[in-house]
DNA sequence: TGAATCTCCGACAGTTTTGGTCGTATACTA
DNA sequence: TAGTATACGACCAAAACTGTCGGAGATTCA
């Protein structure tokens, strides 16, 4: 449990193919489903939602496609799971206007909104960027990359 | 997204209220939620589960009820939500024998895999102690407790 | 102009996961 | 032996997730 969805997998995926073709003005949603052999429909609704969050910029027409709105190290795995899967609270009752029905029953809700803040502090540490296929030498030895990164969060 | 099921709430939940009652010998299923409101049937299974898993021991016939196994401060929420959830995986390709199906597809797991440790890592770090209900002001003097503490992890 | 390509958008069906119930068997106490 | 409580499996309803279909609008190129 506490994964995320096939459609924010698919978005981190299309939004990693996309850093590394960063020569090509745009992709179409068919050419990235291809590489990844996912759905092609699906992933274009994927895309679209992408799009309107403003983590992408799509193109109508021939040779249209998408493209990444900003640098691939300005765009964080939180904001593509967000755009996606809306917001990313580990508590199961979402805190609507009065929190639970059940009024002094969730006690927990409390602590555990601390991790929640911690986990989506962690992802937001993540960029694009750090996904991106630079061969797994490298990315050890660059003092930027995931493998080497220190997070220090209070709890 | 990334939210844990209700079930694992009810099991913290309930965690947590025994936690808070270390006087009582056992505490029934049907004590806990009604003290909460939640079905007692669903917790009663819940709460058979972390019996099976180790968390809580059970004793039938009349005054029975469950307890905890162990101290509260030995019993971590990620336990409790690795009982009743299962495995905590972020990646929704839950890596079987060969990964994902698309073979080469899966290049987000490798990244995501780590973001996955840190996540149980606080978990892990978070006792079923640190859940329970000690008023405000005293858990924030309190150095051991949650708000105080810092977790520091390499990602 | 018109054809081809591609995004855009809503609706909808199939499947899986969750949440919750029911009934019964079993264990323990008084 | 009556009463209370766990143990366990089958079952059902509701929700979420995944994926598909069909059509409308934009853009480019011939």
């Amino acid at each position: 449990m506490l994964k995320l969805t096939k459609k924010a997998d698919y978005g981190l995926m299309a939004l990693k193919y996309l850093a590394e073709h960063p020569e090509t003005p745009a992709l179409s949603a068919k050419d990235i489903a291809d590489a990844y052999g996912i759905p092609a429909q699906l992933l274009a609704k994927i895309l679209q939602r992408l799009t309107k969050t403003g983590l992408l910029r799509s193109h109508a027409g021939m040779n249209g496609g998408y493209a990444l709105s900003r640098d691939a190290r300005e765009i964080s795995a939180f904001e593509v799971i967000h755009s996606i899967d809306g917001p990313l609270f580990i508590t199961s009752c979402t805190k609507g206007a009065k929190g639970c029905d059940l009024t002094p029953s969730c006690t927990i809700k409390e602590p555990l909104a601390r991790v929640n803040e911690t986990i989506a502090g962690v992802l937001k540490s993540i960029s694009i960027y750090d996904l991106a296929d630079r061969d797994p030498a490298k990315a050890a030895e660059a003092g930027s990359s995931i493998g080497q990164r220190l997070v220090t969060l209070t709890l």
